[in-house]
DNA sequence: GTCTATAATAGGATAGAC
DNA sequence: GTCTATCCTATTATAGAC
């Protein structure tokens, strides 16, 4: 398929956004990029943060498209989080909670709003859907949404590039999600832990 | 204790780059806070980087202290992660994801690879050290470093404030810890999520 | 629709007086 | 040690030609 500029730029900056955040991507590098100028950036959106603003809705539309699409696949419990987990870990290129920490500082209180009504619907959504089909599995003192939004902000952990220095493990999501399902603690000490 | 001016440049820094980032606070913010002029700065530092690596190890020592206090009372498994972990999230004043984000692209190779020393000794070594004490209560699969790394990970996906609209849950640290030990999944539908 | 030129602002950093 | 003055660079954004 082929792109107009104006979807071109969405892609290119897309890619700057995910990766370096708000602040440390500037118009100017994302019309070098293109090869056009840093002016012409300017008659497809009206600053930079309307750019942003499209880069964010485009991007948050397709991974909902493709949580859903994955939800319907007939999986377990485990592959179901794990494949979850895993687009959502390729998708983004980088740091999901600097892209958090970006929304909450660099955006008008209005686009703000627009964006965390997008974000619910394409990301908390799917994951909720899902867990509440499950529910019964889960123990009982744990409500469907509750560990929707658990796993959601643990997988958000997983979203970010795994720096120099190993400073955190590898991004092993199939333990993640394991410990996520069973815990870490053998079964025959379970009744010690508090 | 009186602080000296290169202390308290240190400690009004600190709260400014955890809260806003490396990027977004300027040199002239921070001289700003403590009334003096932003050259003045550069008497007490090289320059930006040199401030925020100044900025970092304090900070991080702290951490190692208070983690290691934590550490050695006596208490369950479960009060001992929440302790440590509501430690955590309450010095940090917001976004762990973003401070490492900073360190990894805000800082030259050298000073990275410094920090990095720093904060496995203090952040890592003191879970580290309580999980291989614990390791025969672990699941046979799961090494001792791999559950504290895990658990590093999955707690600073709550160090980060919780910004307007709840995009995620509240920040509810004793259920991520909850699940952490035990896991989402009731006791007789385990043999199924695989 | 994209260009050149440029305005307006803000950033980090240095020189030199006191 | 801290100040004033200032440099240099980078940023977002606009004006107007083509």
């Amino acid at each position: 398929m082929t792109l107009n500029m104006r979807d071109m730029i969405i892609e290119t900056a897309s890619e700057l956004f995910m990766k370096q955040g708000y602040l440390a991507t500037s118009t100017r590098q994302i019309a070098k990029k293109l090869n056009i100028t840093q002016p012409a950036l300017y008659f497809h959106f009206k600053n930079k943060e309307e750019l942003y603003t499209e880069v964010l809705s485009t991007f948050t539309h397709e991974i909902g498209v493709n949580l859903n699409a994955l939800m319907a696949q007939e999986t377990s419990f485990y592959q179901k989080l794990y494949s979850m987990g895993d687009y959502l870990q390729r998708s983004h290129v980088v740091n999901f909670s600097m892209m958090m920490h970006d929304i909450s500082n660099e955006l008008s209180e209005e686009t703000q709003f627009t964006i965390f009504i997008i974000w619910k619907k394409n990301y908390f959504d799917p994951f909720d859907t899902y867990f509440i089909q499950l529910e019964k599995w889960l123990r009982p003192e744990l409500s469907a949404l509750a560990a929707s939004r658990h796993f959601l902000r643990n997988l958000s952990a997983y979203i970010m590039e795994d720096q120099n220095y190993q400073m955190m493990s590898d991004l092993d999501l199939g333990t993640m999600v394991d410990i996520f399902l069973r815990g870490i603690v053998k079964p025959e000490y379970l009744s010690q832990i508090y």
